[in-house]
DNA sequence: TATGAATGAGTATTCATTCAT
DNA sequence: TATGAATGAATACTCATTCAT
C-alpha cells in the first residue's frame, strides 16, 4: 500500500512519497468501529476505570485518534451504550417477551460495560431517545403477550422494564450459572402470568 | 467517671479499678465510627471513585487518621459492606420474607455504596462470612414462609437471594418511586406464591 | 511480675492492681538500649528509610517512647553511629593495625547502618568527637606498626583512615566473600609495607 | 527547515522529502536527555530521596513527561547508572590502569548518584550487562599492566574491581582533597606493584 | 514516663485531555 | 486526519512528629 522510494546522498536520506490526499471517510469509519469494539472489550474486562490509552492500544490506533472520534471518555462510554440499546431493540423484534427476557439476561455478562452504564455507575450518561426506543419495543412485546393471555392484564410496562433491568444486573454481578438464571427467571415469569 | 478506690498496706498501695477498656480507645472508636459514616455518605453521593481525602474532610479528621483505621481504601469499603450486611441480618430477624424484601429494597438507595459493592463493582472485596450469615437468615425466612404456605415449595434459596440482589440494584439504579417499587415487588411476590 | 487480680460483679469487671510507683530510671535505660538495638537491626535490614514505627515495634515499645529517648530520627541514627565508633575505638586497643583492619572490614556488613551513616548517606550527622577518638586510636596503631617496621614511614594517618573507610564501604556494598576480602586487603597491606 | 519538493504526474502528486527521523522524536530525545541531566544533578545534590517532582522542575518539564520517559523512579535511577557505566567503559579505552583509577576516583564526587547506586543504596537496580562490560574493560587494562610488569602477576581482576569501587566510595563520601586522594591511591598502586 | 491516636506535609504514580508535528 | 509527546490535576498511601490521656 506504500509507494515510497528512498535515496541517499552524502549526508541525508530522501524519500519519494506518493501523496494520496486526505484519508477516506471509509477509513475513519473503520477506525470508529474498531475503537468502539476495543472499548467494549477493555471496559468489560477491566471496568470503566480502564484507561483510554488501553483502549487505543487494543484498537491499534494512537490515543489522539480515540479523542478525535469521541471527544471525551464519557462520549465513548455513551456510544457503547447506544449501540447496546440499538441491538436490544433489534432483538426485541425477533422474540416474544419471555424469550427476549431470557436472551437479554443471558447476554448481560457479555455486555458488562453497557449494563453497568445503564445502571448509572458514576458516569453521567443520558440517552433518552435510545431508551425510549427500547421501551417502545418492549411495550409491543408486552401487548402481544397480554393479547395471547400469557401475561396478566394487570401488569404494566414500567415494572416489566424494572424487572428486566434488575435481573440483568443481578445476573451480571451475581455470576449466575445457567440453572440459577433459569430458576430466577421462572419465578418472574410465573409472577407475570399469575394475577 | 472514675470508680477507683485505694488501699494501703505495709509497703504497697492497692487500687481497685473499674476496667473500662484501654484508655483513649473511646476517642478512637468515635473516630472510627465517624469515618465510616462519612465514607458511607461520600461514596453514596459520588460513587466509590470519591477520594479518601473527601471522606476525611467530611469526617473532620486528617487523612492519616482514615488510613490508621482502614489501611487501604478497600478496607474502608469492606467495612462499610460488613456493616450493611450485619444490619440486614439483624433486620431479617424482625420481618417475614415479604416484609424483609420490601424493607430491604426500600433501603437500597440509602445504602447505595454497600449495594454497589455487594454487586462487585470493580473493587475486590470478599466477605464470605458476612454473606453466609445473611444467606442463613434469609433461608430461615424462606422456610417459615413455605411452612405457612405463603411461598411455593419449589422455590429454593439461591433464586430468592438472586431476586433480592437484583431488585435492590434495580431499585437503586433505576430511581424507582414507591409505586413502581410496589408493582415490581408484586410481580415477584406473585411469582413466589404461584407454582 | 504482675500483681493484678480481677473480680467480676453484675455489670462490671474490677481489677486489683499493685501500684508500683514511677518506673525506675533503670527501666528507662533498658528501653533506650532496646530501642538502639532494634534500630540497628531494622536499619541494617531495610536501610535508613525504614520507619521509626518499625523500630518501635521491634523494640516492643510505643512510638512515643522512641521519640522521648531520641527526639528525632536523626538523633537515633547518630546514637547508632556513636556506639559503633566507641566499639571501634575499644577494639583498636586490642589489635595491631593489620588485625584491626581485617576485623573492622569483616564486621562492616554487620554494622551496615553505621557504616552507611559514616559515609554520610543523606542524613546530616556530625560526630566530630567520636571520630577524633577513633582517629587517635588508629594513629596509635599506625605508630606502633611503623616502629615495628611493618609499615613504611612515608605513610600518614589520613590515608590510613581513608583506606579503612573505603574498604569498609567496599566490603559492605560489594558483598565480598572471605577470599575476596583477604585478597583485597592483601593488596592494601602490601602497599602499606612497600615504599 | 523543510526540504520538500513536489512533482505532479497524470493522477498523482509526488513529494520529495528529507527524512529527519520520526517527527517530534527529536523533541522527545531532547527531553529525555534533559531529564537525565536534571536527575543526575538533583540526585547528586539531595540523594536518591529527592523527589521526582524536583527532577521535573529542574528539567523544565511536567511531571508526566518524566514518567513517560522513565515509568518508575527506579527506571530513572537505572538509566543514570547505565550512562555512567558506559562512560567508564569508554574512558577505560583511553587510559592505562593507574590513570584510569586516578581519573575515575577524581570523578567519583561528580557522579555521586551513580556511585551510590553502584554501591546498592537501597534501590533495586541490576545492570549486569553494563557491569560486565566495565569488568571486561578493566580486565584488559590489568592484562596490559601485568604484561608491562607494572602490576604483580599475583593480582587478579576481582580485587582490582573491589579496590576501585571501594576507593570511589571512599573519595565520594570522605570528601577527599587532591592530596589525600593522591596519597591514598599511592598506597594502593604500591600494593599492586609489590608482590 | 509510656502509650498510641492524630496530624498533615510529602511522594510516586496515573490518566483524561491538549496540541505540535 | 492520525500520531504520540506533553501536560498537570488528582489520588492513594507513608511517615516523622506531636500531644492528650
Amino acid at each position: 500500500m506504500s509507494h515510497d522510494s528512498t535515496y541517499t546522498t552524502e549526508n541525508n536520506e530522501w524519500r519519494l512519497t506518493l501523496v494520496e490526499g486526505p484519508p477516506l471517510r471509509a477509513d475513519a469509519q473503520r477506525n470508529r468501529a474498531r475503537i468502539l469494539d476495543a472499548a467494549e472489550a477493555v471496559f468489560a474486562e477491566f471496568g470503566t476505570r480502564a484507561s483510554t490509552e488501553e483502549v487505543a492500544r487494543r484498537a491499534g490506533v494512537a490515543i489522539g485518534t480515540v479523542f478525535r472520534h469521541f471527544p471525551s471518555k464519557d462520549d465513548l462510554l455513551a456510544a457503547i451504550m447506544k449501540r447496546l440499546l440499538a441491538q436490544l431493540v433489534e432483538e426485541a423484534g425477533r422474540h416474544d417477551l419471555f424469550a427476549f427476557f431470557t436472551h437479554t439476561v443471558a447476554q448481560a455478562a457479555a455486555k458488562k460495560t453497557a449494563v453497568d452504564l445503564l445502571a448509572g455507575s458514576g458516569v453521567d450518561i443520558r440517552l433518552p431517545d435510545a431508551l425510549a426506543h427500547l421501551e417502545e419495543a418492549v411495550g409491543r412485546l408486552l401487548e402481544q403477550a397480554q393479547a395471547a393471555g400469557a401475561v396478566a392484564d394487570s401488569v404494566r410496562l414500567p415494572e416489566v422494564m424494572a424487572l428486566l433491568a434488575s435481573v440483568c444486573q443481578g445476573a451480571l454481578h451475581g455470576g449466575w450459572n445457567e440453572q440459577l438464571q433459569a430458576r430466577t427467571l421462572a419465578v418472574i415469569f410465573s409472577g407475570l402470568k399469575c394475577d
